[in-house]
DNA sequence: TTGTAAGCGTTATCAT
DNA sequence: ATGATAACGCTTACAA
């Protein structure tokens, strides 16, 4: 346990000010002499000499760490998100701080508070929907914040970084229409996200597009963690009329209503076609390996990043960017032609 | 974008010195009239003011934050891990920094030289196996360093969280012995790696054990990520006398594993006995349910967050807190029998 | 090219 | 109970 040198302990080893070691450690902030330079480098090397980040931060705002706060990290989805941040960030020499909120508003809140403490120059987050008004003043200090892959629809005025939510519901639900279904069933996040919302508005476009008749007990919002989702599957079998195709619309979700489905005997795609949004290795080893809606975690990533980092403090209000990427769906076999024989 | 108001501006506004505004602000800190208390809060809150940690951070070390290194969080152990992580720190007040290595000791060292600079107060870190250098200045430094779920043989002074590897490798490789395989794979982390290590030492008590013959060519040491896992499952399966069993004690790799098993139409559990390392939901809705081996991630966040807070600095060289935790394997459907008949 | 000194926002030690 | 004021480690005019 050695006391820690500063920048005074290597000026005064190298026998200059202060100012000169400071030189060497910014570059570009002043002149120094090239003999001067490899001295200071020296005795920095001896010493262990590191700078200080806090003692930097101090003086100008520091753009040098990112805020990441996700609903939960254990969903993979979230996971792989990170993964990329962090390395999009580092790739820029920024840090990540990571937080999570189990969707829960009021642990949001609290993260949110440290994270102004902190003045992390920008903030990339899946929020809970609440906490309006925290949104807001972040951004009124001058934080950059970008919601990714969902978003609050009454804060027009934050950035977005997501898939075609819309479209995705729209294509999938269509494939199962074009498989000869008439009872597809939706299980979607909570109806305040927008994410399960627009997903939700796309189901009914392709159903309406195909002529299907829309029947509000199909349309099941379910909690993003737990069993929710399988309770929904449960209560979807349990209609009088049952589906006999689901959209599963969120990644935590889909062990849940799997689980069910395999409980009820239900075999897939025999007696029910399913298409999740995931894309995790393991659903391609499932059997029957599952028709997916992949979601461009790449693009995600970097975009929000870029927006995180862009400073785009000043901007007037309203005009937010909105980045929509477009998922791609992938069909495997948990998908098939609706028997017509009862 | 206004700016941020500091602790001199609250002073001036509730019309009190810093040093009054400051003692509100750290409640212990001394005496303060309960009618300037509520006054200052008042003028805290209508101002929009958040004190800036980087200015106390300036004062004494912080204690405040924690460096968590992975090598990958896209790898859903890790992520649970970092979830748990995260989770154990925020409960204290401590906020995490997140950073990975993609198993490159280069990277490593780059971010062990930000932590550095940010003096973080501990590091919770799956290390590569190289920079051991940094790891012993780091620990001179006066930083907590807990390596979890592997460690360096030859940094016995750093705390180390895990498993019991050998016991699992031990366990495993024996219930595959008691269902009469005589010809057991395993595939395993890189040789540096003591995760692998440990793996494959109990995996020969268990073949000495059982009277079993040892074949150097079972034992495969594979890259964590990547199709290195996948690579050495083909190995194994053209050996002229192959395995009728396999460990595989990685999760990255499980699933180019299995990729290959079903490409070569070797069926689980029919003409191949599976165990593997990882916790996934999705390894009970496989067809068959997979055989695994838990680890208890609860336990390995708590331990290590524990470890990293505990600020044993000065602690006499030597003893170094090694903490092992049991891991349960969890029997289904992938073992199997032996079928004599050829 | 180098050195001096004034901050950055907070806490802590004195006095008052 | 409150108020000046000196740190903390670093950057940066401004001087030399």
């Amino acid at each position: 346990m050695q006391k820690q040198p500063t920048i005074r302990d290597v000026a005064q080893a190298a026998g200059v000010s202060v100012a000169v070691v400071s030189r060497v450690l910014n570059p570009g902030s002043g002149p120094v002499a090239a003999a001067t330079r490899t001295r200071v480098n020296e005795v920095m090397q001896s010493l262990g000499y590191h700078p200080r980040t806090a003692a930097r931060e101090l003086k100008f705002g520091p753009p040098t760490t990112l805020g990441l706060l996700l609903a939960d990290v254990s969903n993979p989805f979230f996971a792989r998100l990170a993964d990329r941040v962090v390395q999009e960030a580092h790739a820029r020499g920024i840090q990540v701080l990571l937080m999570t909120t189990q969707e829960d508003d009021h642990l949001e809140a609290e993260r949110l508070a440290t994270l102004i403490e902190r003045r992390v120059s920008g903030i990339i987050a899946t929020p809970t929907g609440n906490n309006q008004e925290i949104w807001k003043k972040l951004q009124a200090l001058g934080t950059d914040v970008v919601f990714v892959d969902r978003s609050i629809p009454t804060l027009p005025e934050v950035d977005v970084v997501s898939i075609d939510n819309f479209e995705s519901g729209r294509s999938a639900t269509a494939l199962l229409a074009a498989h000869g279904h008439r009872r597809i069933g939706i299980i979607s996040g909570p109806a305040t996200s927008t994410t399960g919302r627009d997903r939700i508005a796309g189901y009914r476009e392709a159903l309406e597009a195909a002529g299907l008749e829309q029947d509000e007990l199909l349309i099941r919002s379910a909690a993003f963690r737990g069993a929710a989702g399988g309770d929904a599957a449960s209560a979807l079998l349990n209609l009088e009329d049952p589906p006999t195709a689901l959209v599963v619309a969120n990644t935590a979700q889909v062990t849940e209503v799997l689980k069910r489905l395999s409980h009820a005997g239900i075999a897939i795609p025999g007696a029910m076609s399913v298409i999740v949004f995931e894309d995790s290795p393991w659903t391609e080893l499932m059997t029957p390996p599952l028709t997916i809606v992949r979601q461009p975690i790449d693009l995600l990533a970097r975009h929000s990043v870029q927006l995180a980092l862009a400073n785009t403090s000043g901007r007037a209000p309203g005009n937010a960017t909105v980045i929509r990427v477009s998922a791609e769906l992938v069909e495997r076999s948990s998908v098939a032609r609706l028997q017509l024989a009862k």
